[in-house]
DNA sequence: CTAGGGTTAG
């Protein structure tokens, strides 16, 4: 464009700014925005908005606290959307006391906060634990005639639940219905799953009714909330029901396999586990949900452990070490989690040379000993087993502990 | 051309 001889404009230039910010290239968007300069072309707010928001999200707001003081040196005024940038990044990194300064300056500047400020108000006080803090701050928000939209209700909803207020989640997603501002699957879903959390399963199922009503589909994730607050409460056969209704209308994934065989194995029914362990790779075993396999031998492995079946564990073990070696072509290789589980079935059943062999095994690829493994190894060597000393150089003592 | 939320497991 420039060797044709043409000029590009702010908006030209805006749009390379977007596009380098969008993938990542922030530094050479910062240069494009001085170039354009030397080129004879002034950016506008828009351009400052762009890369200040991606350094916000990249967690840089010194940076993007930089560049808004330059534009305000250049005489380009913020505007709601510079402000809310600045505040969503501050309030993602906890700074309390810059928030509130911003927000008194924009007010200040006779720029009003939006539903998008409140927003990120309301969102960032729930992450935090302070729903009643961000139910005021719902309740300022309406008062000052800026309406919540679906994101507002959204986040606050899920703040509640975070702090099992359900009831009025409940309340609340009445309250949106009733203002025609439609939930959407999300919505629906963080209510669900805390509802079947807490043993409300009835009532879970009367909100998937209203939901369908309002012309919103339960997905696989809502079902299998279902089943697991099934399983969480003990009615393995009621999960065992809303599975083969899954299974039937073909829509289950890994998550609703392990939500099952966590449950059976919770309740010590490891023959049907393991039944629908070994169902898996024709159903499921794709190439992509490899990590979650592995989860899934964890779990197994972990009733199995529990049950002090160790023959089984053992040949399970080595069929497990087969498909860790085929899956390390993938990349995809056992968690700290894997390895500690099957360490600690090791160590409570006595099988501990093979305990001490996984625990090298873990360390070289970079693994720790969880709490758990520790508090088992330090409960043997108290009891002063002399195998127990190749496991030593493992551990750290925790307080009040001696080892020697 | 620019801003907010987003669900399930060991």
């Amino acid at each position: 464009m420039v060797l044709a001889g043409y000029q590009p404009d702010v908006y030209a230039y805006n749009v390379l700014v977007n596009g380098l910010s969008n993938f990542g290239k922030i530094n050479v968007a910062i240069g494009l925005l001085k170039g354009m300069v030397q080129r004879g072309c002034e950016p506008n707010a828009v351009t400052y908005n762009i890369i200040m928001d991606a350094l916000c999200k990249d967690k840089l707001v010194v940076e993007a606290l930089h560049l808004f003081s330059q534009m305000r040196i250049k005489g380009i005024s913020p505007d709601v959307i510079t402000y809310n940038s600045l505040i969503h990044g501050l309030c993602k990194l906890g700074k309390r006391n810059q928030v509130l300064a911003l927000l008194n300056e924009m007010v200040g500047h006779n720029i009003s906060p939006n539903v998008y400020t409140f927003s990120v108000l309301i969102d960032s006080l729930c992450k935090e634990g302070m729903v009643s803090e961000a139910q005021n701050t719902f309740k300022i928000m309406i008062q000052r005639g800026v309406e919540p939209d679906v994101v507002t209700y959204t986040s606050l909803i899920g703040g509640l639940c975070i702090s099992d207020l359900w009831k009025e989640a409940m309340a609340l997603l009445k309250e949106m219905v009733g203002k025609n501002i439609s939930p959407n699957v999300f919505t629906f879903n963080i209510l669900i799953d805390t509802l079947c959390k807490n043993g409300k399963v009835s009532y879970a199922q009367r909100i998937i009714k209203i939901m369908i009503q309002g012309g919103v589909e339960p997905d696989v994730v809502i079902y299998n909330s279902v089943m697991d607050g099934y399983c969480l409460h003990n009615q393995i056969d009621k999960a065992r029901k809303v599975f083969e209704l899954m299974v039937t209308n073909d829509i289950f994934d890994v998550f609703s396999y392990n939500f099952l065989i966590n449950g059976y194995c919770k309740c010590k029914r490891i023959d049907e586990a393991k039944e629908l362990f070994d169902e898996m790779p024709q159903k499921v075993l794709v190439p992509d949900t490899v990590t979650c396999n592995i989860i899934t031998f964890a779990t197994l492995l972990y009733g199995l452990c529990k049950e002090g079946d160790l023959d089984e564990v053992l040949t399970l073990f080595k069929a497990m070490e087969k498909i860790f070696r085929d899956m390390e072509e993938g990349g995809c290789l056992p968690d700290g989690y894997c390895y500690n589980v099957i360490i600690q079935g090791f160590l409570r059943h006595g099988y501990l040379p093979k305990a001490s062999e996984l625990i090298d095994e873990m360390v070289e690829k970079g693994f720790c000993a969880d709490d758990n493994t520790t508090e088992l190894v330090v409960h043997l060597l108290r009891n002063d087993d002399p195998i127990l000393r190749i496991l030593q150089n493992h551990f750290e003592a925790p307080k009040g502990v001696n080892f020697k």
